[in-house]
DNA sequence: AACTATTGTCGCAACCCTGTAACATTGGGG
DNA sequence: CCCCAATGTTACAGGGTTGCGACAATAGTT
């Protein structure tokens, strides 16, 4: 039984929401793992505060589950610190509160707690609620279709069809257009453009962008249809509506 | 070929959800069984929480109803130690809750049950729970055959036809197709597929989906029929409707 | 025990995708 | 109108991903 290689399977779905949760029942969070893991969703557990902190900085989570009371550093004070640090500021939170505490709510939320959920909640209750922020951060996070124009991109099947008529486009233009489709109108500059769809850590020529800007273009081409990628001279590219 | 009969092995195999019922009211208990029982279901019963245990990981359930006031070992217990187990830590559980033990709520669900009802409640309450739980985790237990496209899968006769005539799978092409099914259009990477329809803990090669793959493939093959298996490159797989 | 079905891995070839360079074209300012 | 910078377009080599046949190990059957 060859049960060596090791291959990292968890992580392996690269452009599902990343959820970072925290939580010291260690019951409830293999629950909560679980349920979230199958709906798709990429989870990273902790019961630290501490922990949690690194983690969330090391690699930004589109959503953090915080429970109320861990250990080491205190949840509200991990509520906190995210928002202080830049990169995490923006990051929504659901806070789990324990009975009832109503101060913690209140506080909870003059932290920069998104949404709360006290104790006891159901796991149902606590996936809605994560949908919800999610399709009110990112549609394409929460497995909805967006639509823009004429062409609609269900990020679930996988699929991006125009007027009806399905599209064939590679990995890297399927990506590219999701980018923009979740800002539509929005300028990017081809920085962003390549921390955005390729990955921060690409060492990739500026102009590589313009080649696949252009395969895209060519992808989506529709007999008796207006290109809808905007090139804005020395600025960068948007998709218009 | 056609395996026919399968030796009760880890319940994914058999045809009915397989329910285990712990509730030391015997009224209760016989009523529910016999409306289970009725639905369709594989009912074990017991009044008593150590034995639940027991039953439980002798022949894993599909879908535990337990109820918070029984003999030996408490409910909350039971819970606890059903999420303990690797065996039955994902097995959803309804929880059956006195109706002012609203403490007994809290920690039942704090515990890792999936939902709760409070008595007293109607019959038809709990199996439209039973039916929805049974409907979120696996659709093929619940009785119904499936159909995508021109392919239809029987679970109860664990049989797959297409375009009327009865195709001929292994194993592992059984349940990698009804996985697919049971998301038609869905796109799952190797990953999950492995974790799916393997299960959890295999330390299989990834490229080991490719293979199974092919095999359905050509299993599912039929003379003027398209490929309904999609490719989506350095994405996964899924089946077209 | 012999036999068959099934399964997990490999290796190779085919194919697709990708980044880059090189050249063509466009656009705006003087 | 000319020039230069920015962008469009094409070609291509190299790398990555997938399809497919083969094979050994295992499980189940007769």
């Amino acid at each position: 039984m060859p049960t060596e290689t090791e291959t990292p399977r968890k992580g392996k779905h690269l452009h599902a929401a990343k959820l970072l949760l925290v939580e010291d029942d260690p019951a409830l969070s293999e629950l909560l793992e679980y349920r979230f893991t199958n709906e798709g969703y990429q989870v990273r557990t902790t019961p630290d505060g501490d922990e949690a902190l690194l983690l969330a900085t090391e690699d930004v989570p589109d959503l953090v589950i915080l429970d109320w009371m861990i250990e080491g550093t205190s949840g509200i004070e991990v509520c906190r610190r995210l928002r202080r640090d830049k990169q995490t500021a923006h990051v929504p939170i659901i806070m789990l509160t324990a009975r009832e505490a109503e101060d913690d709510r209140v506080r909870g939320l003059d932290t920069g707690a998104d949404d709360y959920l006290t104790k006891p909640f159901s796991p149902r209750e606590l996936l809605a609620r994560v949908a919800a922020v999610m399709r009110r951060i990112r549609p394409a996070l929460a497995g909805e279709s967006i639509e823009v124009g004429d062409i609609t991109l269900d990020p679930v099947a996988h699929k991006v069809t125009r007027r009806g008529r399905t599209l064939q486009l590679g990995p890297t233009e399927y990506r590219l257009l999701k980018f923009f489709m979740e800002s539509p109108g929005r300028v990017f500059s081809r920085g962003q453009l390549l921390d955005g769809v390729w990955g921060t850590e690409s060492e990739i020529e500026l102009r590589t962008v313009d080649v696949h800007i252009r395969r895209l273009r060519k992808a989506i081409e529709i007999e008796g249809a207006k290109d809808p990628v905007r090139t804005v001279r020395s600025a960068g590219y948007s998709l218009e509506a």
